[in-house]
RNA sequence: GCGGGCGUAGCUCAGUUGGUUAGAGCGCUGGCUUGUGGAGCCGGAGGUCGUGGGUUCAAGACCCAUCGCUCGCCCCA
């Protein structure tokens, strides 16, 4: 049997191709994060388990993580996610940070589970925190990126939509006006969260079976409703209305309102699966019907940074996956032409090799990457294979082009070609690369 | 972990109620064409039909198992 050419499973191999289009999508990211002025950070791939064990319960560690041990036997854990790391290194340096604190990172994280669209083994994430901040500037800034960096890619509002919802006041909304306990709150935020892959009758009858009887006669189902239904913060029941976190909430919809994003919305349902989360979450979710799904996600979690034994830190974050970024980007025809970072297809004729070796050089020199065409090739193999490698740019070295010092430049897109002083040819080339 | 769908050339796929030596398009490659390609024409390479077993005179096709891919569920980072 021979060995399989394939990647490991729910991973993925980078051609050329691929790597091209993840260095696009990324060098945007980084492009976007780093104008609102956030820095770049990173962390190990490897953590030790209790990291995440502290944090979040263990299911989470034993399912779907990839966990070993190591020569030494400690636990480790192949980073499922950046926010415990984040955190631990934030509270690491606690004291000298200067708050707030603004970071960003790109880090490749695994998770064990049986792969489908949009959700691999492995995967990358833009992973944005903002640390120190307790007001909803916070949100507002990090919503205002995530809407730029769909903005950068060219996406238009008619994409996407931005959804935001409150955990305190869903829990308040839950327990106190529903009149959940804390544990059945719990469940419900769960059955919440995938209220939109069943239908209403089944939610119903679902959201039933967590009551007890007398919260079904007292009226819980249709105040969950009540709550749930609401399209606007005013729509909700007016005891809901008037809890302290709405203030807040609103003020933020009303900011964003202000910033012109118009594709933003309350939606109570929009719950997100991490128990950190404390207040805002929000996330955004692809309108086109074949990847109606969320894309990205976040919110704040103010008590992450404390369980490191220092002073706690109000922190709001998200994480937007490179999977669904991709499938947004090619479901709606966003991909632009990438090409090569090659700017140069050297072509010799005759036996000019020694020769040609001067002004190779001098052109890599000159900034240009110039890789070398075979020797012995025809021209017309030399184009196209340079066609192939989306390059766009062949110079020509022959006995003429020597014995004058003049190269000829074609423009495999034109397929115009001319001759020039080695100078000119790193300038038009120059020019093109700055289009 | 659970369920559905699909595995035939590098890719996309065809292959009749089971019947001789398994096909097409694209791609790759050689030539027409040794200083300007992309078209056209003529050639060529490339397949243990995912793997193993079974039924049959005969299996790419039918049955079982297994592996892989994929879509969904669970879970959601």
């Amino acid at each position: 049997m021979a060995l399989s050419t394939q990647p490991y499973k729910g991973a993925r191999d980078f051609y050329p191709e691929d790597k091209r289009l993840q260095k696009y999508m990324f060098s945007k990211l980084r492009q976007v994060a780093e104008r609102f002025g956030y820095e770049e950070y990173d962390a190990p791939i490897l953590e030790s388990i209790d990291l995440y064990l502290a944090k979040s319960g263990s299911e989470i560690v034993n399912e779907q993580t990839y966990v070993f041990k190591d020569r030494g036997d400690r636990e480790v854990v192949i980073r499922p996610e950046m926010t415990p790391s984040v955190s631990r290194m934030v509270a690491g340096r606690r004291q000298e940070l200067g708050y707030p604190l603004r970071w960003y990172s790109l880090p490749n994280l695994w998770r064990y589970e049986r792969p489908q669209r949009g959700r691999l083994r492995e995967h990358w994430q833009l992973n944005v925190d903002v640390f120190g901040l307790s007001g909803t500037e916070a949100e507002l800034e990090l919503i205002q990126m995530a809407n730029a960096i769909y903005k950068s890619f060219g996406a238009t509002p008619a994409m996407y939509e931005i959804r935001v919802n409150s955990r305190r006041l869903m829990d308040f909304a839950l327990q106190s006006y529903v009149g959940l306990t804390e544990v059945e709150a719990y469940s419900m935020a769960k059955l919440i969260d995938r209220m939109h892959k069943i239908d209403r009758t089944e939610f119903i009858g679902l959201a039933d079976a967590v009551l007890s009887p007398s919260e079904r006669e007292a009226g819980a189902v249709e105040k969950l409703l009540n709550v749930l239904d609401a399209k606007k913060l005013r729509d909700l029941p007016s005891v809901l209305a008037a809890h302290d976190s709405v203030v807040a909430f609103q003020s933020l919809l009303e900011a964003l309102d202000a910033s012109q994003i118009s594709n933003v919305r309350f939606d109570p349902t929009v719950m997100r699966g991490f128990d950190y989360y404390t207040d805002i979450v929000f996330e955004v979710v692809d309108l086109h019907p074949d990847n109606n799904r969320a894309m990205m996600g976040g919110g704040r979690y103010d008590g992450l940074v404390g369980l490191f034994g220092v002073d706690p830190v109000p922190t709001v974050g998200f994480g937007l996956g490179d999977v669904t970024l991709q499938n947004f980007i090619e479901l709606h025809d966003l991909l632009p032409k990438l090409q090569s970072e090659t700017d140069v297809y050297l072509a010799t004729i005759g036996d000019v090799a020694a020769g040609a070796q001067l002004a190779v050089a001098q052109l890599r020199e000159m900034g240009l990457n110039v890789a070398v065409g075979a020797a012995g090739r025809k021209l017309a193999d030399h184009f196209k294979l340079a066609e192939k490698k989306h390059i766009h740019y062949v110079v020509i070295i022959g006995e003429q082009e020597l014995a004058d010092d003049q190269y000829t430049l074609k423009n495999l897109q034109t397929t115009e070609s001319d001759k020039h002083s080695l100078q000119r040819i790193v300038s038009i080339i120059k020019d093109y690369r700055a289009t």
